[in-house]
DNA sequence: TAGATTGTTAATCGATTAACAATC
DNA sequence: TAGATTGTTAATCGATTAACAATC
């Protein structure tokens, strides 16, 4: 499957992975690496690494490899880690709370701008620099922010209504971390899906899978 | 890809969401449901849905469809729902605090035992309804306990003390929140990982490549 | 230059889709 | 029985791997 701009979703779910161990390399001193040696790595074969960085143009120098820094950030451009895209977190939970303090914290592409939650008790209290707001002032200030993205973390019955809520409101892309399936009733948006439950299960399932054997 | 059952990942990683959605529905009154309606609502064809199931055995009926209820039944039962792996839980924050509190509160095939964290003033505090052992603990409750998984809610930067730690306690499968890649260091272990990070940087390259089609 | 390693094309493999006979 | 829909085999498609000429 092919996403919009014509590169596969299984190449497009790598270059994170790809961009943090470069990284990683470039921070720990090393200059340059052979497709084969991160291919050793990150559990994946040459080939495939060759492959998946010449969707986007050639990085590599024959006889050498490639320059983890140089790779590193010709990733993060690819990636658009660059970009400063609004976003809203919805739920002021533990979740909530977490993703604000370890997600938003460094350059990942996104600013966060807020954070709302439901619960009146909350209103006003911190959640890192942030004071929480209470979901009615929601509506005034998407109109004025015109946020990009909106965080769920509700829980799975209240994500509908928050959603179409936020639709309306102008917000078209999505961070998911309730089980409720927006792209159902919201084709057109951007989700991206983080499925707890989901990975918990096949954990499950694996573990499950691995005594059968002994 | 298979894994040790013969199952291709691509299947297993489906099965939860099958479970999920077949619940919902007998949860909702609807008794039967055909694969091509399935297929509608989960975004996946007909004929990829009666693969997946014929993976396991003949669930359907000609000329009928699948019973909801009895589907979601074999499912749980082939994810191991009803297994009950003990699990500990390393790092009381935010995060551990929440994974603790939505996923471990359901019949997911695990029971969660214990809570750990490195800072000794939590010591004590309350997750739930554990008090939260210190690190030095761990040992001997691993010794006493024998834990099966060990949830992973810990900095990146102390993630692989922790799992090698585990490891020489007999932990042999872990469900890793941080971004440090455990099986790199335990090729013999089973690693799910959660890489919100990753999740978040593709939604970022998505979002980009979005804008640059309008 | 010789050695190394890329970029890229061709071959293989596996997953998805299509088709249809079996059967409720 | 006729209609519907599965289970299953065959065809297609896409992703991964292998191979090698290009070139630093």
């Amino acid at each position: 499957m092919k996403d919009s701009t014509g590169i596969s979703m299984s190449v497009i779910r790598r270059l994170p992975r790809y961009y943090q161990y470069l990284t990683d390399l470039s921070n720990n001193g090393i200059e340059r690496i052979s497709s084969s040696e991160l291919a050793e790595k990150m559990g994946l074969t040459a080939s495939q690494i060759r492959q998946d960085f010449n969707c986007f143009g050639g990085f590599g120098l024959q006889g050498y490899g490639y320059n983890t820094a140089q790779l590193a950030n010709a990733l993060a451009g690819i990636l658009g880690l660059d970009s400063d895209f609004s976003a809203i977190l919805i739920g002021a939970g533990n979740l909530g709370k977490a993703v604000a303090a370890h997600l938003f914290s460094e350059q990942n592409g996104f600013r966060l701008i807020a954070v709302f939650d439901s619960d009146k008790k909350l209103e006003g209290k911190k959640v890192g620099k942030f004071s929480i707001l209470h979901m009615d002032a929601l509506e005034d200030f998407c109109k004025q922010n015109k946020p990009v993205t909106a965080v769920l973390c509700v829980p799975d019955n209240a994500a509908k209504e928050v959603a179409l809520k936020l639709d309306s409101l102008g917000v078209k892309s999505f961070w998911n971390f309730s089980h409720f399936d927006i792209s159902s009733i919201l084709p057109n948006s951007r989700v991206e899906n983080v499925h707890l439950k989901d990975s918990l299960m096949t954990l499950c399932f694996l573990i499950k899978s691995d005594m059968g054997k002994n």
